[in-house]
RNA sequence: GGCCCUGUGGUGUAGCGGUUAACAUGCCACCCUGUCAAGGUGGAGAUCGGCGGUUCGAAUCCGCUCAGGGUCGCCA
């Protein structure tokens, strides 16, 4: 295989007994008895024993000096352990390694951590050793799983008749949507590149030029803060396609994830196919965001028309100020500890309600309820019909604005999940959501603004004109939902000049702005465009979803920590003044020189 | 930028106003020829993230600060 291994300590069965081989690895355990001397040595495919008897004294000399996390070369034979010996939980343990010769290839120094059980150890000793870290079977084995995804996407689309195009890292900064990372320029001092935060408008510029069909493996950058699923740099799946409408980019992009999930997903199951498809008015009506997690129900029911003149001021005043009141049914659960729900109601303050509003209905037929004095026996009759509660179970209601009472009943239907433990972590929940508005008002900009891309198309008709009536407008935008998390996002693209400009004119921007920014892809666009749409899913999020992790640095070779700095090179850092120089660049001397 | 949580031998934890700062594991030495998280005996190893304050006395209480994690803002 190479020059110092034959075989992988890992592969070795007992077909391969009375070989006589070269294998090589790290110390993994070593265990002495006194006389005979056991070492575990871990390559990147498993682990073999190796047995040392004092009989071959040279090698023995060696195996007394070995330390964890040594490296050796070995030669020696595969022998077959005695039947009161072998280790059936070990792949390798019908057999074992008796070297004839041990070659010390390298020393090491004693872990700064376990490497047996690390789940425990502090993440930024981790990260700053990463490299003894991802020695771990088991996360060596998330970069192995993300590979073979990445070249089963790879695989997919060039049998699809795609290319894969790369394009640069060094663009254009355009101020919509995050912050750019910058790069400064020495060949135009005072100039910047940024990092893209997509390549989408590089891509539709590929379909102007005929591609027709473009994948790209990308990374993005956004220069925001970090969040558990968020890092200033991940990989894209960008892919985009000519001549296309809405449905054959996601029955496309649709069979990819039924084939990832099938292959990688570790005998998962996908809760619905072919994915169903949300409105998004829909969606927050139901669920109160467009992200829902479809592995357990909890939705929501609207219960305003029950409570319109209600003795409960609460209720009555919320409808009043054309708010609304809507409840989750939870079965089963009407005797839920005290405790359990006064820290439900911090939840729903977090999220800025007044309160939240519990009404149990016991197995007898009493109302449990801190408000229960102020409701009807009409309006609870009509609250279990409205909402499917019966004895035994309870109610959680939220009232104010459509907002407030959206965000409130989302975070508390997720908690909820999480207590209750309704998540089945076999799912795979998938969902398509569509119907998204074109454009959302921005109340501090005092102006429109795309929901997703300015570039993204749009349905009109009469009433529900852009220059009518901006909200009513519909995207062309659809988003894939994995598990509650956004995984995958795209739309059928605007290929005409006159119809971005009308979206990028109503979004406040003036001419020369407009030129500025958007000039090269609107001239491209009056030079034959043709019809375009696709997507841009997150692998890191993916590849989350398939491992069951909630941390995106699980999934990441060499991951930054959450403030935005890198443990392992210990970067960023200051450059030398010469280096700025060059660049035509001072720093505020407040700065300070750390 | 706001809020919340965490910081004690190498690692993971206990201790929460007066302790020789405890335990596990790792490390070192010795014993031990069949273990596979080997076992046994012994040993070294922490001024309790940093600075300041309160107190007769601080790992413990308070303030500031640093680092890490989470979250809101932000993330077209």
């Amino acid at each position: 295989m190479t020059h110092f291994k034959d075989i992988s300590c890992g592969e070795l069965r007992a077909a391969d007994i009375d070989r006589t081989i070269r294998i090589a690895g790290w110390v993994d355990r070593r265990r002495d008895h006194g006389g005979v001397i056991f070492i575990d040595l871990r390559d990147s495919k498993g682990i073999i024993q190796v047995v040392v008897s004092p009989e071959n004294s040279a090698a023995y000399n060696i195996a007394q000096r070995v330390r964890a996390e040594w490296v050796l070369g070995l030669e020696g034979i595969v022998k077959s352990r005695t039947d009161e010996t072998k280790n059936p939980d070990l792949p390798t343990g019908e057999i074992e390694f008796i070297p004839t010769h041990i070659n010390v290839l390298n020393e090491a120094e004693t872990p700064p951590f376990s490497l047996h059980e690390p789940g425990e150890v502090d993440e930024s000793l981790r990260l700053q050793y990463r490299y003894l870290d991802l020695r771990r079977p088991d996360a060596m084995q998330v970069l192995r799983l993300r590979h073979a995804v990445v070249s089963y996407i790879r695989n997919f689309f060039s049998e699809k008749d795609f290319i894969e195009v790369e394009t640069p890292t060094l663009i254009r900064s355009t101020p919509e949507g995050a912050r750019d990372f910058l790069v400064p320029s020495r060949l135009q001092p005072g100039e910047f590149f940024a990092l893209p935060q997509s390549p989408q408008i590089l891509k539709e510029l590929l379909m102007v030029a005929g591609t027709e069909r473009y994948f790209q493996i990308a990374r993005c950058y956004r220069d925001e803060d970090f969040r558990a699923n968020r890092v200033a740099e991940h990989t894209q799946l960008d892919m985009e396609m000519a001549f296309v409408d809405e449905s054959d980019v996601m029955a496309l992009v649709e069979e990819l994830y039924i084939e990832i999930a099938t292959r990688f997903g570790g005998g998962k199951k996908i809760s619905e196919v072919p994915f169903p498809r949300l409105d998004y008015a829909d969606c927050i009506e139901r669920y109160g965001t467009d992200r829902p997690d479809l592995r357990f129900g909890l939705e929501f029911s609207d219960v305003g028309m029950i409570f319109k003149g209600s003795e409960f001021k609460v209720f009555s005043s919320a409808l009043e100020n054309n708010g609304q009141i809507k409840a989750i049914c939870v079965k089963g659960q009407s005797g839920m500890a005290r405790r359990a729900i006064d820290s439900l109601v911090e939840v729903a303050r977090s999220a800025g309600a007044g309160g939240l509003v519990n009404i149990g209905f016991s197995e007898t037929g009493e109302i449990r309820s801190p408000v229960s004095r102020f409701l009807s026996d009409q309006e609870l009759t009509l609250l279990k019909e409205k909402t499917g509660a019966t004895n035994g179970d309870m109610l959680f209601l939220a009232a104010g604005s459509h907002e407030i009472v959206s965000e409130t009943l989302a975070l508390v239907r997720e908690e909820l999940a999480v207590r209750l433990d309704l998540r089945d972590p076999e799912i795979f929940a998938f969902a398509w959501v569509t119907g998204f508005p074109l454009l959302e008002w921005k109340v501090e900009e005092n102006r429109w603004d795309a929901t997703h891309n300015p570039f993204s198309g749009f349905f009109e008709d009469e009433e529900n004109s852009l220059e009518k009536d901006p909200s009513g407008v519909r995207a062309r935008q659809y988003d894939l939902v994995l598990n509650g998390e956004e995984i995958g996002g795209g739309s059928i693209r605007i290929n005409k000049r006159s119809d971005l400009l009308r979206v990028l004119k109503l979004m406040g921007h003036t001419e020369s702005e407009i030129n500025k920014r958007f000039g090269v892809l609107l001239q491209a666009l009056d030079y034959g465009a043709p019809p375009m749409g696709g997507v841009g899913a997150g692998i890191d999020r993916l590849i989350m979803q398939l491992i069951g992790t909630s941390n995106i640095r699980d999934v990441i070779a060499f991951p930054k920590a959450s403030s935005g700095s890198d443990p392992l090179m210990d970067a960023p850092s200051p450059v030398a003044a010469e280096q700025l120089k060059e660049l035509g660049l001072q720093l505020d001397p407040e700065l300070g020189s750390n």
